[in-house]
DNA sequence: CTAGTTGCAAAGAGTTTGCATGGCG
DNA sequence: CGCCATGCAAACTCTTTGCAACTAG
């Protein structure tokens, strides 16, 4: 399971960490989660689903960020295994792509340096058009 | 005035033109907008606030920007005179700031070109900690 | 048994829409 | 005069809070 900190392990907060993980390509929003997994017979209590998110975002498992419009917060859980700094995500398709790019501290650091404004990739993602939908479209 | 695509130029219109030209240097809430301007005896309903900072966002004159938490969010004019694409926010105070950045670019066209992915600035916002609130903090 | 968790219902903030009135061209 | 813009009130969306019932340890 993906947040250990807490002290009650419940079938709620199980199942939620399992649903993300699943549908790590992509930031969800509390609909997509409550909705899917009561689709899926693994219903959680739309309150428990802001609670749970909230919470393993607050450990720093779970990158939360808000759609590009505003509106709702989204959700997606965090890859321990990569540097997991920079997300793209295509505006058409929906898609989060991992940026793994040597030209990102650089430009990271001097934000921060010349600018004074130190980024938190955790809670930032770059929005676009991934490479196949603009072909595509 | 600001957005010259419309078929009509009201008073409002107008106006709100006005008062976003008067605080460049500033992000403002539609309640800002609102509020300030009715003190100032230029006011405006504020459906039409919220209708002609839209359609200034949308027009491309303006850029928007959204809270962190995704609660209200805040509209301020572009210069068309500066590189004038990125928008920080800060996640403690909430403040956004305008990036003017001669690396913004470079970075922009290394993601479209080495990576295929082409970013959508007014559409993005990085978050993070200004420097009064690392200060601070 | 005790403290943390759940989830319904209600409250709250921010935003959008319906619709009658008013103003631009 | 026709069409678009305005602005009030009501509806809507997303999120948080109050609280009684429930459950892991």
């Amino acid at each position: 399971m993906v947040g250990e900190k807490h002290p009650y392990k419940t079938r709620q907060r199980q199942a939620v960490s399992d649903f993300l993980s699943a549908h790590r390509d992509r930031y969800l929003s509390v609909d997509d989660v409550f909705g899917l997994m009561r689709a899926e017979g693994q219903g959680v209590g739309r309150t428990t689903a802001y609670r749970t998110l909230e919470s393993l975002a607050t450990e720093g498992c779970v990158a939360k960020v808000v759609a590009p419009g505003g509106g709702e917060s989204r959700y997606r859980l965090i890859d321990p295994e990569r540097r997991d700094e920079g997300q793209l995500v295509c505006l058409s398709c929906g898609r989060a792509i991992p940026l793994d790019c040597e030209m990102l501290p650089e430009f990271y650091q001097h934000v921060e340096g010349e600018h004074g404004f130190k980024i938190d990739f955790s809670r930032t993602v770059l929005y676009g058009l991934c490479e196949s939908c603009r072909k595509g479209d």
